[in-house]
RNA sequence: GCGCCCAUAGCUCAGCUGGAUAGAGCGUCGGACUACGAAUCCGAAGGUCGAAGGUUCGACUCCUUCUGGGCGUACCA
């Protein structure tokens, strides 16, 4: 609807210039959006006001020009007017947005879908927690961020891949590994003190105790740099395991899994570093390698090769964004904790001097979740062995609620999550009274079914019996699902699709409580029979995009 | 010190890239089930959009300064 009346106003403009109206200006984009009022009607336009600066000319005498060189062959209009300081305003028929739901009717699980994609590839990189611990709350926000807005992409046509990327080549590693075996040593008796810049959770002990299962005390006579070696690999692989797996009952499912030592393996950090200097990017300074970020906009210049002749992590990244560009990727996207805000010029350098142009690179920062027990801070910390698994969220809260939640708000907000309240509030949060307005349809249709109604096809009902102001708006909501995904995908804002959510199913309940469904009247019971209906397609689908189940009963 | 993010109703948050009279949920108060699910609905109260300037037809939105909170400022990852 949007993209149509756009496409009204475009040929109106280049009709006035024809007249001679207006003159050719700078080419702008047409606005058109969704006024706040009612009486402003469904869509409108300040195209008139943002000509009037270039076109020197009265804004509102624009806007009649405009709209009066509307060429509404469709007949989609009810009316057109120009208020206030120079808004056309588009009234909708009817007849016009009822016929939406044709499509609805057409596309069933595919409604809202768009290719506005199409041809592209993305990537999205979200999570990438060093393996050196299970999942806590504080991933579990940018897990689900990651995951939806990779299925806004998708069922925008883009050609999405979901990738977590594995740090597994850093000091870290190292301290898990000998964390390891120092628990694994104490298990093997002596009285050896367990250092204190070692992780301190209990979940090392485990490992330790899987060490003894798998190597006997065969380990213990191995020379300790060999020792915590093997054990660093042994430990990563089992944690990513549980990783996985905590991932997976989180409804996030990853394509690939990308490993930070595969980079060394093919020398691609090598590579990396041979191409920067090739291209004179580099510089040596007090023994070490620099890269002239600065040239691209950082603050400062980094550091890719340390004095030790070890590459750091920096330049680790970069070889990884060039194995990503390499594998034919658009664009990518990655999903950091705001605490890497810091980072975001350094990852901008870096592509830019693989000749990677910026928009090939977004970059969604996630705030950190700020978790409390009953009002007061908890701290977090994986070396200290304090914290809230992702695993324990769930078995508490839920996958439903506990996505739900992490997606009512923008990213970019803070977030306060009591663990508390979360349990006591799963009861009355949100995401039921979207899932209870699904299975409450599908309730009706049940009962409708009963009584030998079963929802007919579009073309099997009388249109014009959806008459009342509350099947118009949820007429409108439906018609406009499709221009929220694409808005949702362009800006990257999966919360978009929540308040969407809460949206219909207010409407609908509301319209549920004041008219009745299934009555006597056939023609009608059929009408509105497709209208719930409908409803319960677009809502199934948005649920399904944000990774939420959408119940038949509950 | 410098940089990034945040500040909107008592609380938690939206506000669609600068639009018209700033909106929800929770909470509070008052109402609605002998008909399709009351996990629902209807109504009321609740605001100097942190403060002060600026930009323009028009600012919650953009710019400057300030206040308060979070985060970052490594040859860590």
């Amino acid at each position: 609807m949007k993209k149509k009346l756009a496409a009204l106003l475009r040929n109106s403009i280049e009709t006035c210039i024809g007249k001679e109206i207006l003159s050719r200006g700078d080419i702008l984009p047409v606005g058109v959006e969704l006024p706040r009022e009612g009486a402003h009607g469904d869509y409108a336009s300040n195209i008139a006001m943002v000509l009037a600066s270039t076109q020197k000319t009265n804004p509102r005498k624009i806007a009649g020009a405009i709209a009066g060189n509307i060429d509404d062959s469709e007949g989609i209009l009810e009316k057109i007017e120009v208020a206030g300081p120079g808004f056309i305003n588009f009234f909708i028929k009817k007849e016009a947005w009822i016929s939406l739901l044709e499509e609805v009717d057409m596309q069933g699980d595919l409604y809202g879908e768009s290719d506005a994609g199409r041809g592209k590839k993305v990537q999205v990189e979200f999570v990438s927690a060093n393996p050196t611990g299970p999942l806590h709350i504080g991933h579990a926000r940018g897990a689900v961020t990651g995951d939806v807005i990779a299925s806004i992409l998708s069922a925008s046509g883009y050609e999405v891949s979901r990738e977590y990327y594995i740090n597994d080549a850093g000091t870290q590693m190292q301290i898990l590994g000998k964390s390891v075996w120092y628990r694994y040593r104490e298990l093997m008796g002596g009285g050896i003190e367990f250092p204190a810049d070692c992780y301190q959770g209990d979940y090392i002990r485990d490992l330790a105790k899987k060490v003894q299962e798998q190597y006997g005390e065969s380990l213990s006579q191995s020379d300790e740099k060999d020792a915590i070696s093997i054990l660093t690999g042994f430990a990563a692989g089992i944690i990513m395991e549980g990783i996985r797996d905590d991932l997976c009952a989180f409804g996030v499912i990853f394509d690939r899994y990308f490993s930070e030592s595969e980079l060394y393996r093919d020398d691609g950090v090598m590579r990396l570093l041979d191409e920067l200097r090739g291209k004179g990017h580099v510089f040596e300074d007090a023994g070490a390698l620099w890269f002239r970020t600065t040239a691209f906009g950082d603050e400062k210049d980094r550091v890719v090769v340390r004095e030790n002749g070890e590459p750091t992590y920096f330049a680790a990244d970069i070889a990884y964004h060039r194995n990503k560009y390499a594998r034919g990727f658009d664009i990518v996207i990655d999903i950091w904790g705001a605490d890497h805000h810091g980072y975001i010029p350094r990852m901008y350098a870096g592509i830019q001097a693989l000749g990677k142009n910026k928009s090939a690179l977004e970059i969604v920062l996630v705030q950190l979740v700020n978790l409390l027990r009953r009002g007061k801070p908890v701290a977090m910390s994986t070396r200290a062995g304090e914290f809230v698994t992702l695993r324990e969220v769930l078995d508490e809260v839920g996958k439903d609620a506990a996505r739900y939640n992490f997606l009512m708000r923008r990213s970019n907000s803070h977030l306060d999550f009591d663990l508390e309240l979360a349990k006591e509030q799963s009861s009355d949060n949100p995401v039921y009274y979207v899932q209870y307005a699904h299975a409450r349809i599908a309730s009706i249709i049940r009962t409708a079914a009963e009584r030998g109604h079963s929802v007919p096809r579009f073309s099997g009902i009388d249109a014009g019996l959806l008459g009342l102001p509350e099947e118009l708006t949820l007429v409108k909501l439906i018609g406009q699902f499709p221009e929220l995904i694409e808005g949702s995908a362009q800006s990257l804002e999966p919360h978009r699709i929540t308040f969407y959510c809460n949206e219909l199913a207010s409407t609908f309940h509301g319209y549920y409580n004041k008219h009745r469904v299934v009555t006597e009247d056939e023609g009608l019971t059929k009408a509105r029979l497709f209208l719930v209906a409908a409803v319960q397609t677009v809502l199934r689908n948005a649920l399904r995009l944000l990774g939420v189940t959408a119940p038949e009963k509950m």
